[in-house]
RNA sequence: GGCGGUGUAGCUCAGCCGGUUAGAGCGAACGGCUCAUAACCGUUAGGUCAAGGGUUCAAGUCCCUUCACCGCCA
């Protein structure tokens, strides 16, 4: 038995969370669950992050208080964890008194040991970011590399944080804990950043009010990312004093794993600057951080700024948690990048949960009831009971691994050998045969076992569907793992009736009869090539990839020199209202449109017109080339979905 | 521009230190079965292993070059 500390980032509170959001938390929880039905001693901590200038806009934007903004962002969170099963140990906030006792232990620790420093510091500061830039590293047009917005030139004494010191000692911890980067090929991108030389870090804001105030130093607020990776000790009580630490002694000090899950995009920050804060604050380093891909849809990153959100409510509404929870480890390489997309899902549910799984299952049921009423006389020796045992390393081994997809494919080639051992001996054609009744029993009996044995495996994953499994199969559910081995099945045991477990998805009826079958990218321009003389008709993913959205418009005023063209200012329910270009100059005056709803296209392709840059498209009925304007027939919220 | 990665059957991907006829799942076709959620079982699919060159008795599997895509950095 060890000690297992497992953490999803803290979530940023500038939007409700999405399936970026979900993937970390469910695979933390996967593990989680794993740890402990393993009988490890586990910690499972998530979060929000709520500091910055960003909150601190969108609050004044809105009216209200940053707190209240964070607060009203969070509530999103408990009911979504709620539904998707979630087993955390606690939630950190970086709002509360805790979180900030850790920091300034953490500041504490790390000036005593001489590593800060105050200096002049100038450069590009690019609000969105809240970092600053070197000439350099802007974008032609003095814009920030990763937002695209203007930055602006601002001088302020900052603190200093002596990463540059750590170099050598980060380099040594990757050499001598090559398992503490993953995937590999993430600790080589991380190593080479570390070996091109590290400039000392600025770790404070002047003029920042929402945020830690800097110990010591008033004036300078802590800057985020020192605030932000201390949740995961502090959420431990660390820098509370000897009795409140003894999470942070028994999950930091003294576990066996620390496990860091990060999306690619956060990996430079947890495996270079955070090593380096605990090294200087002369605290243990975490065992694991290990980098996850992105979801893509239509082969695009899933986030807000691109406009292609998965809705977590709807997808939890339509497939349920635990199908969600499945698809989501099965499909995806931990460390790599997938598809996601509707057809993608129903066919890995239909074939994996339906097919293999819930038919198996109800198979067997209905032959052991017709059979015994119950499950079956328990049988020894199997063939069965290798293939199953091979089946549970393979599944041990993937786990342990962070392989979610290596193990579940091990526990569906047990399904495969229970549905060909039963074909094989046919018990059916026995069932009434009096003389055979022994060898129906081993038969069915065999085959359930197998199934027993991959729904309790399956229990971190899907609790509550594998419990279910388990239940309709007369087991008890048991929350341990350390036993997956032959012969758990209870013979006599009641088989109440149960309707399907996992219902086949109709994929006619979901789609509708009209959808070809949907398909992104390449598999797409193939076929469009090969039907390109029939008639077009596009698959509901087509028609998702245009962003439909309702906006407020907030201003509007003609574009000089040009006849048809407005600029228009209009809020899409983002943290910054979006210019766009609208060419209905002639047919629509400036004034009138101010506080008038349209439908925009949100995820276009910015582009210049007349030197002003458009991002989006005003829809327009267009009659003899006049456009005319679409509203909605009532008010609604800036940023509404049309569908 | 520097460093790194990827490119294998219609789709998603396995193929470790080079070695008999290149694999899995899904999809498709055909056959079987009828206990089961039109599920299950079996067979088949003849893929220039991105392209070119090289090393070797032997190369998706090592080396070089080219092309495409991706990541990190500048």
């Amino acid at each position: 038995m060890s000690r297992f500390y497992v953490t999803t980032p803290i979530y940023y509170v500038n939007g409700p969370p999405h399936i970026g959001h979900i993937y970390t938390t469910v695979v933390a929880d996967v593990i989680a669950r794993y740890r402990r039905a393993m009988g490890d001693e586990t910690y499972f901590l998530t979060g929000t992050d709520e500091h910055g200038q960003n909150i601190e806009r969108t609050a004044r934007e809105r009216g209200m208080t940053p707190q209240a903004w964070a607060d009203e962002i969070v509530a999103h969170y408990p009911p979504l964890w709620s539904r998707l099963g979630i087993t955390h140990d606690d939630f950190i906030r970086t709002t509360e008194p805790r979180h900030a006792q850790g920091v300034e232990a953490m500041i504490a620790r790390i000036e005593a040991r001489g590593d800060l420093y105050a200096a002049e510091h100038e450069g590009y500061y690019c609000a969105s970011c809240e970092a600053f830039y070197t000439e350099k590293e802007l974008l032609p047009g003095g814009r920030c590399p990763s937002h695209e917005k203007e930055v602006e030139l601002a001088r302020e004494e900052n603190l200093f944080f002596r990463l540059s010191r750590y170099q050598q000692q980060l380099l040594e911890w990757y050499d001598r804990n090559p398992q503490a980067v993953q995937p590999e090929s993430r600790l080589n991108e991380v190593r080479s950043f570390v070996e091109a030389g590290l400039r000392d870090l600025s770790v404070s804001r002047k003029g920042l009010a929402w945020g830690i105030p800097f110990p010591g130093h008033p004036g300078h607020t802590v800057y985020v990312w020192l605030d932000a990776l201390t949740n995961y000790v502090s959420a431990l009580g660390f820098g509370r004093g000897d009795d409140a630490e003894e999470l942070y002694r028994r999950f930091w000090v003294e576990s066996d794993v620390r496990l860091h899950l990060v999306g690619k995009d956060i990996l430079r920050f947890h495996a270079v600057y955070w090593p380096a804060f605990l090294m200087s604050a002369g605290l243990p380093l975490p065992t694991t951080i290990y980098a996850h891909g992105w979801w893509l849809r239509d082969e695009r990153k899933i986030s807000k700024s691109v406009g292609n959100v998965v809705q977590p409510d709807e997808l939890l509404e339509r497939f349920g948690a635990d199908a969600l929870r499945y698809f989501l480890l099965r499909e995806m390489v931990f460390g790599q990048d997938a598809q996601f997309s509707d057809e993608g899902f129903i066919d890995r549910y239909n074939s994996d949960l339906a097919n293999d799984l819930g038919n198996t299952t109800s198979r067997l049921l209905t032959l052991s009831r017709r059979a015994f009423g119950a499950t079956p006389p328990r049988r020894g020796g199997s063939p069965l009971a290798a293939v199953a045992e091979e089946a549970v390393a393979g599944y041990h081994r993937g786990m342990a691994g962070y392989a979610f997809n290596r193990a579940l494919e091990c526990l569906w080639k047990l399904l495969a050998a229970s549905n060909q051992f039963l074909v094989a001996r046919e018990p059916w054609k026995k069932l009434k045969d009096e003389a055979a009744k022994d060898d129906v029993a081993e038969t069915l009996w065999h085959a359930m076992e197998a199934v027993r044995i991959v729904a309790q495996a399956l229990l971190p994953v899907m609790p509550a569907k594998a419990a279910e499994v388990l239940a309709a199969l007369g087991c008890p559910v048991e929350t341990t793992l350390s036993d997956l081995g032959w012969g758990g099945l209870p013979e006599g045991a009641e088989l109440p009736e149960t309707g399907p477990i996992f219902p086949r998805i109709d994929k006619k009826a979901y789609f509708g009869d009209a959808a070809p079958k949907a398909a992104a990218g390449k598999a797409a321009a193939k076929t469009a090539a090969k039907t390109e003389k029939e008639p077009e008709l596009i698959s509901i993913d087509q028609f998702f990839a245009t962003e439909l959205k309702v906006a407020t418009v907030l201003a509007a005023e003609a574009i000089p020199k040009s006849k048809k063209l407005l600029k228009l200012s209009v809020d899409v329910g983002e943290e910054e209202p979006r210019t766009l270009v609208a060419g209905i100059a002639e047919q629509y005056a400036a004034e009138e449109l101010t506080g008038k709803q349209v439908v925009v296209v949100a995820n276009l392709k910015p582009a210049k017109l007349m030197g002003v840059e458009s991002n989006g498209m005003v829809l327009a009925a267009s009659e003899g080339g006049k456009p005319v304007l679409l509203h909605p027939a009532a008010p609604v919220p800036p940023g509404t979905r049309v569908r």
